[in-house]
DNA sequence: TCTAGTCGCGTACGCTGTATACGTCTAACT
DNA sequence: AGTTAGACGTATACAGCGTACGCGACTAGA
């Protein structure tokens, strides 16, 4: 009888045995808190509130769900379950991992707490879909399954990267309840003394000649692009 | 007067007036709270813990810091200080990049806390350091400041994504304590159950066909090679 | 019919961030 | 030189958090 830490999640969800009739079940609960999340942001998230939501007590939720970390874990896989993968793969791996791609920003603006925890590797039901479809789509290209993860992974690990940054910046202003034009009062006094000093001269470049509002979904596709560029160099080489 | 949100964080930096000598500034409080991070994870890191460390009370912290979102954001700056940068720009924007991806892969490593902090876009003294010099490595390659950015920042997403799913897997060992073995013991009835009930046959692919323990920095550079290789076909294309 | 085990819940504990009010100290002003 | 405005560290307090524990109500399997 060794002292076994539970075992994963994603086994321990349990089904009706004897006793009352549920009236609670942790599908029901993940949706609950989910809703929390995209109304009042991840920090709102909070067992009372999602209990509160259901009209039912805090401590019955644990019945249902280990902690409160579990829910995470079951919250990040349900929005996961949100990823449109109709036609993939459609035999194009270009085509394939781009639609991921765009599918899995979009699902990150849809959603934007999950960068906060989306940080452990998860085994559900429709993690476990994503892997299979993503993996489908760069067979068939000759190369072993440690190439086939290199592809995917590098385009979805440069999208994660990508995302994180353009949502901290979302949220930094959602926090300070400010828009993009106050955010800019905001820092921009700031920055206007840092310039001032000096010693900074692409700071002072990127305020004086970049871009002024670029449109986050071309910039994402142009450095995806890039990305997918040197994949395909790497499969002519490895294939 | 309108009521103005306070000033960006590295605006508010106090120095001493009058009154009383200090015993105590944000400097201390950084390192300590690091201090704090680095020996017992980020969710040890409280106000009062901090406090503790430094024997003071909680409120003391007030006085120089304005909250605990403001000391995550001077933490986060505090660790950007440990990046090496010197030898860069060194003449070769591709070489240069790489050591500017891999010194943020290895402060990631040194303090794995950072995920969870650095979503917000900073300002502070090291985050500006490392801008200027990142953009100083893409400059004299005919790109504009938008080009530059593309470039350097491509790298750096990637990296982050990378990272963050890197240390995901690092830090559920962590939490659970287990070793890579025993997280493997923890987790392989279920996919063993998983793969039996059949409907997976990429998952059923790593399993079996998979390298079995990768070197994590092999497949870092291996990625990065193909991330930068996309990015030097992007300049031969626009520069 | 009995009972083992699940249901939802009330209470309680230790923890969190931080508002507020306090006496103390000192630089800057009169 | 005397006064004072304001920064210093701190004690107290409050609302909110995750969740351990124990309760009566309920019901499927023995």
């Amino acid at each position: 009888m060794t002292d076994e830490p539970p075992p994963v999640i994603w086994a321990r969800l349990s089904s009706q045995g004897r006793g009352p009739a549920r009236t609670l079940d942790y599908r029901a609960i993940t949706t609950a808190a989910i809703a929390l999340a995209d109304e009042d942001g991840v920090d709102a998230v909070s067992m009372r509130k999602v209990a509160g939501r259901m009209d039912h007590s805090p401590m019955s939720l644990y019945r249902h769900i280990g902690s409160k970390e579990d829910l995470t874990e079951l919250m990040y896989d349900a929005v996961l379950g949100e990823l449109d993968l109709t036609g993939i793969p459609s035999g194009s791996w270009r085509a394939d991992v781009a639609r991921l791609a765009g599918e899995m920003r979009r699902l990150h603006h849809a959603h934007p707490w999950i960068v906060r925890f989306g940080h452990r590797p998860s085994l559900g039901p429709n993690a476990r879909r994503f892997l299979e479809t993503g993996l489908a789509c760069v067979d068939g290209l000759g190369l072993d399954i440690d190439g086939m993860l290199d592809l995917l992974s590098t385009a979805l690990q440069f999208t994660r990267g990508f995302v994180v940054q353009e949502l901290g910046e979302v949220e930094a202003q959602r926090r300070t309840g400010l828009d993009f034009a106050g955010y800019q009062r905001h820092t921009g006094p700031f920055i206007t003394q840092l310039l001032q000093e000096g010693g900074l001269p692409y700071l002072r470049r990127l305020v004086l000649e970049a871009e002024d509002l670029p449109d986050p979904d071309v910039v994402f596709e142009r450095r995806l692009g890039m990305v997918l560029d040197g994949l395909a160099a790497g499969i002519g080489r490895r294939g």
